[in-house]
RNA sequence: CGGGACGUAGCGUAGCUUGGUAGCGCGUCUGAAUGGGGUUCAGAAGGUCGUGAGUUCAAAUCUCACCGUCCCGACCA
């Protein structure tokens, strides 16, 4: 391609919109153009990376035995009423009618779609296992778009499904997507890494996130340097421990707290109750009935955690005006111990931390009194203990005992066991070896794919711009003449080697512009282009011409050598 | 949705406090010089000052409403 046919409107400037290198890049870079908050458009060099990209997802996805599909965008809203996921997911879906007032869902995942495909399909299990996978735009009306394409409305995702007659096999397929995201994010350069994921509102009962980390993630990590545990903190546990037992208490005695509506201020003098012996009540309406939850003073409630115990996603904090009525006080004097309890048929969750102790300290549900002595196994009535609590930074390794931390990380992908929720609500079953009819167990496994793009930029960068790995750069080779008169030496050359390369298969760039070398420099390095040749008057009057790696130094080489060194710096390098 | 900031030419911005009909840099176009790291000079084009209403002789400027954008939070596989 030469610079003058194509467009890359590159930015001296950095656009207001932007905050975060990565999209700053982006823009100036001439990437991508903004339509609309979270709405993208790609530009040609955008779409040379996005390609690239989806390239390599496609033959891994190939290479692991996933057959390539493309589902409908438009989602007729009945399939996610089969699968009950109309409501829950509601608040996202960008949902539409057609001139017969029917309702449709722009897909912003597809397990319903392709379901009904393996339903369709699918009578055997000879026929197992199947794995289908498209790469495609999905919608999703996030209420805040934020940093680019990190969080859009509209993205493109790799999305696949596994079909699986048991288990077991479906735990191999489960696997094989493992490995093959492994490989996906080496190839492009990313410095990924795995960890447990919470399964949240998908379901499922086993999932793994690829995260990149980086300061502008909105994902937190745990990790262990020790064993090299990793979780999202929304699932991960420490080996913190239980709250410490002490001699067995007194009877429960209410004490005059007037105005002390937070552990703070109950953790400070006179009362100077710590906030680790303190019990936090906290009051959740889930699908609609209320709900208490227990964690310690010092400790903050993970909501994913309760929401896989719940069962359900369709959850909220109490109103004022709700949590008066069930406990005939306000927030501030909360507390859970049963008799003190205006209702008392309410499901109690407590975090695992509290189990046995006593000697605590929670609000009397009274205003302006709290209880102590309160022991928690005699005097409040739990209905269920969970983990329930978010891990800090420097807790103990719940595996090794060496201090946990936490990174910032971008997710670009996620790995689910799925089970048999979608086979069994949208009919995809198999007669097994005795004939019995069984639903099909799945899996599903996602990739944002111009998240990935995104996280790339943002991983790999310096002072002038972009550093492109080799694998996903919208051209491999830029060449730069530095006078482009046409049967100029110069440009005769750059010609040669031009034309030499892109028959050898690569993607090279000739910058035929008509500017001063500072501007192509400069350009050059801010899109980023991994190699470049430069081609001027005084070095090849040398017998010159100057290879450069991007970020890396200057190299003369001689003209007739210019293809194989480039040649070989593709073969050789590492990604 | 709550809190905050912002909206002036393709991009970055000044002007707004104190009302008098819009300026600068980059980019673009023309010409000239220059030609190895965003060069220089001369000239030019380009603006519903987010939208609407109000106050006023007069509104980019003051008031109100709406729309949009960004940030924090909530939310989010």
């Amino acid at each position: 391609m030469r610079w003058t046919q194509t467009l890359i409107p590159t930015l001296k400037e950095t656009p207001a919109e932007a905050e975060i290198t990565s999209h700053k890049l982006l823009l100036r870079a001439g990437l991508v153009r903004k339509l609309s908050a979270g709405v993208y458009s790609f530009l040609p060099i955008g779409l040379r990376t996005l390609k690239k990209i989806e390239q390599i997802v496609r033959e891994e996805m190939d290479r692991a035995g996933a057959l390539e599909i493309l589902l409908p965008e438009l989602h007729p809203a009945e399939i996610w009423e089969r699968s009950g996921r109309a409501e829950p997911w509601r608040h996202i879906l960008f949902k539409l009618k057609d001139s017969g007032n029917r309702e449709w869902f722009m897909s912003p995942t597809a397990e319903e779609a392709v379901t009904v495909i393996a339903g369709g399909e699918i009578n055997s299990y000879r026929q197992l296992p199947k794995n289908f996978y498209q790469i495609g735009v999905k919608f999703r009306d996030e209420i805040r778009p934020r940093f680019g394409l990190l969080r859009a409305k509209e993205f493109i995702m790799k999305d696949a499904y596994s079909f699986d007659s048991s288990d077991e096999l479906a735990q191999v397929s489960y696997q094989k997507m493992y490995e093959a995201y492994a490989r996906i994010f080496q190839r492009c350069g990313l410095k990924a890494i795995a960890v447990e994921a919470s399964s949240g509102a998908m379901g499922g009962n086993f999932s793994a996130e690829f995260m990149i980390p980086t300061e502008v993630g909105e994902d937190d990590v745990v990790f262990c340097e020790g064993c090299g545990y990793a979780a999202n903190v929304e699932k991960a546990v420490s080996g913190i421990p239980k709250t410490a037992a002490r001699e067995a208490g007194a009877a429960v005695e209410k004490f005059a707290t007037p105005s002390v509506v937070t552990i703070e201020a109950l953790a400070k003098a006179p009362y100077n109750v710590p906030a680790n012996r303190q019990i936090k009540t906290l009051i959740y309406i889930a699908d609609s009935k209320p709900v208490i939850v227990l964690v310690r003073g010092d400790d903050q409630l993970n909501e994913a955690k309760f929401a896989g115990k719940i069962g359900t996603t369709v959850f909220r904090p109490a109103t004022t005006t709700e949590i008066v009525e069930l406990t005939g006080t306000n927030p501030g004097s909360l507390g859970a111990v049963t008799s003190t309890r205006k209702k008392s048929d309410v499901t109690v969750f407590a975090d695992e931390r509290l189990r046995g102790a006593n000697e605590m300290t929670t609000g009397a549900n009274e205003d302006g009194f709290h209880l102590r002595n309160v022991s928690i196994e005699r005097d409040i009535q739990v209905s269920q203990w969970a983990d329930l609590r978010t891990v800090t930074a420097g807790e103990p390794c719940a595996k090794c005992g060496k201090p946990l931390k936490i990174q910032r990380a971008i997710e670009v992908g996620h790995v689910y066991k799925l089970g048999t929720k979608f086979s069994v609500a949208l009919g995809a079953e198999f007669l097994d070896e005795s004939g019995a009819r069984q639903p099909c167990v799945m899996g599903c496994y996602g990739i944002g794919v111009t998240r990935t793009l995104q996280a790339i930029i943002e991983q790999s960068n310096d002072k002038d711009g972009i550093v492109w790995p080799l694998s996903v750069a919208p051209y491999t080779v830029c060449i730069t003449p530095l006078s482009v008169a046409p049967g100029s030496a110069v440009m005769t050359l750059a010609e040669k080697i031009y034309n030499e390369l892109t028959a050898r298969g690569v993607d090279v760039i000739l910058d035929d512009r008509d500017e001063r070398p500072g501007v192509k420099f400069k350009d050059s390095e801010l899109v980023g282009f991994p190699i470049r040749l430069g081609i001027g008057e005084k070095s090849l009057a040398k017998g010159e011409v100057e290879l450069k790696l991007r970020g890396g130094a200057l190299t003369p080489i001689k003209p007739e050598d210019a293809v194989g060194k480039i040649m070989e710096m593709i073969k050789t390098a590492n990604v």
